[in-house]
DNA sequence: ACCTAGGATTGGAACGATCCACAACATGGG
DNA sequence: CCCATGTTGTGGATCGTTCCAATCCTAGGT
């Protein structure tokens, strides 16, 4: 149990944690050298230090967070509204993604704060923590084009980062880290291109979304820049299986189309569907590629290609930004792009292996 | 923008938020006459009260949490230490959970904090923040045979409660919420043989998995309550698709076998994955039951049947009896179990519909 | 009119950390 | 030997809230 060098608490039990003066007194030195030995060092002799380490440890003491917090006024807590992930939809992407977080956050010595919101009010929550101090900064996730959390947050000069692109409000001057979702779906469909298919078909969402229209721009600019056609092989859909799953047998009454790229794995997933039914091989017949590289993806037979966003970047580079918006530096860039990669599976490949 | 009945607090940019002092300057009343108004309306004359709470809502004042943690030694926070899941398993429990469990404890005023731990040590992290006092409680979720946490926090008085049973810990006596995974095993057995099979292979995990040996005894309950021998049906293996589909090629060299229950979505979409490579149609010609009701299990072809953890009540238990711990109530019962359901999808129906 | 009981309201102290101004101490130059 | 200089360490005040004990007020009984 003690392996790790914790400190021996055995007798501590019911007893009131150590603070800053007990330690001070053991150590037969003031509270402020005690604080001072752990928050600048370098000020203290080295024996004087060396004592009130030996002392900290023994006792196993750990500053009071909300004296600190009082004190500070920092609570080293990052508030994430959580949203729920929609059942029948293969979209995995937030827990590899609050992971992430997580750990680049505690590497910061930060913690996440999750908080419910009302799924009519997307303000809801924000409000609270923010006047009641709880949370040093915010990470908003959901910036899909009219959402008013950022600029919600902009005009109360609350700290945070946003994990999108601000899409079309030119008001926007915060920090965000976004992933191109153009150039994931144009690599996409140049990989279905390299497979010899010449009519790539679309599926996507409605026009009203803004992330569907950029990935959508992506395969319109591949398929150009190939001198292909892209009249009639552009579907919008909402993200369901079975959307997917209906529009596949449609397009595939033509039988020039010989391979989809899809704007989720949810869609991709429907396509694979209706191959099925239609006996039809993915990959060797018809190749098909999905977005997001969700679990579903990773299981699915015989293996979903699916263009994979770099969370783990992702979060390392909201941690980072949050960095210096916390310490008030000016951003060296207001925003940053990201690149996607595309992990290849069965469905998209002509050859066997 | 103020619709939800918010507080004007345009001109309050850069000024300092208002304070138990300011709200009550404002009043003509003390600051304790403020704090009563919030924590103990009862105490206050209607008039009184009603200008008190004017104010309140003019200021937009909600009061600090650091300084409120303080006096009352109470954060209102419940730490859940957060792994990340595998990838190439279709777990993705964890998102349900957690949504459910942030929801649950927003309704007592708590919110979740997740930190990171060394993935080495399961203790690491949860000493850090029961020193400092940065949570009221916690959330234990791995409590697979050998984890040590309860142990660690029940020797520390830390309050906890866990999703899932003490397994073989006669010390143990914290509260407990689990899911009954023998009945959900059973119900898929029983479910399996209702179509008519005999015949029901059972692929489960290794023989140290408490858990898994838990399903697998469900699977056995139910056979041999149908008067069936399962002498050469059950297998075990590593959660891994890969594994499972190569232990089904196995299986069905013997003909007799006809349906296979899992330990998990993982396994039974190796499973699905041997029936393609074997042409052989999920439902119709052999029967297949994950476990977990996964998003993968929800949209791989052609729907695949399995147990559904009831995750949303368990979120909810863990919640109420984790108010019971913190007010030191004795508990009406140390664990509770809940029963899983089955959901029923192609993969395990004989009739095509 | 006086006293008391009880509710409504108040000011001071406390939670445990950090900030601040200052005192104690050692060092080195005149 | 004394004072400037710089390093260490000290006590008091403070953050914003709640706890505690005491005070004010009003109404009711004698």
């Amino acid at each position: 149990m003690n392996q790790q060098g914790r400190p021996e608490v055995g007798r501590s039990r019911h007893l009131p944690p150590p603070t800053l003066a007990t330690v001070a007194d053991a150590a037969g030195v003031s509270r402020q050298t005690v604080s001072n030995a752990l928050n600048s060092p370098d000020l203290l002799r080295p024996e004087t230090l060396e004592r009130v380490q030996q002392v900290i440890d023994k006792l196993g003491y750990s500053p009071n967070r909300a004296a600190r917090q009082l004190r500070t006024k920092s609570s080293h807590l990052i508030g994430l509204r959580f949203e729920p992930a929609q059942e029948g939809t293969s979209n995995a992407l937030m827990d590899r993604f609050l992971h992430s977080l997580v750990d680049a956050a505690s590497r910061t010595g930060h913690h996440l704060l999750l908080f419910a919101g009302d799924p009519e009010d997307p303000l809801d929550g924000y409000d609270d923590l923010l006047r009641s101090t709880a949370v040093d900064a915010f990470v908003v996730t959901d910036t899909y084009a009219g959402t008013p959390q950022s600029s919600f947050l902009q005009d109360r000069d609350a700290p945070f980062v946003a994990f999108g692109r601000p899409w079309d409000d030119p008001e926007a001057d915060h920090a965000w880290i976004d992933v191109d979702g153009a150039h994931g779906a144009r690599i996409a469909t140049e990989h279905l291109l390299d497979q010899g298919h010449r009519r790539v078909a679309w599926l996507g969402w409605e026009r009203a979304s803004r992330i569907g229209q950029d990935r959508r721009a992506g395969w319109e600019s591949a398929m150009s820049a190939a001198g292909l056609d892209t009249a009639g092989l552009g579907v919008r859909l909402t993200d369901n299986v079975d959307a997917a799953r209906m529009a596949t047998h449609r397009l595939l009454e033509d039988p020039s189309v010989t391979a989809v790229a899809c704007a989720s794995d949810t869609l991709a997933i429907g396509v694979l569907h209706a191959l099925a039914e239609r006996g039809l091989r993915p990959g060797a017949e018809i190749g098909v590629v999905g977005f997001d590289d969700s679990l579903a993806a990773q299981v699915t037979w015989p293996g979903l290609t699916s263009v994979r966003q770099p969370l783990e970047d992702v979060a390392f580079a909201l941690i980072r930004i949050l960095q210096s918006v916390l310490a008030h530096k000016p951003l060296a860039t207001q925003g940053r792009m990201l690149q996607p990669t595309l992990v290849v599976r069965r469905s998209s490949r002509r050859d066997p292996l």
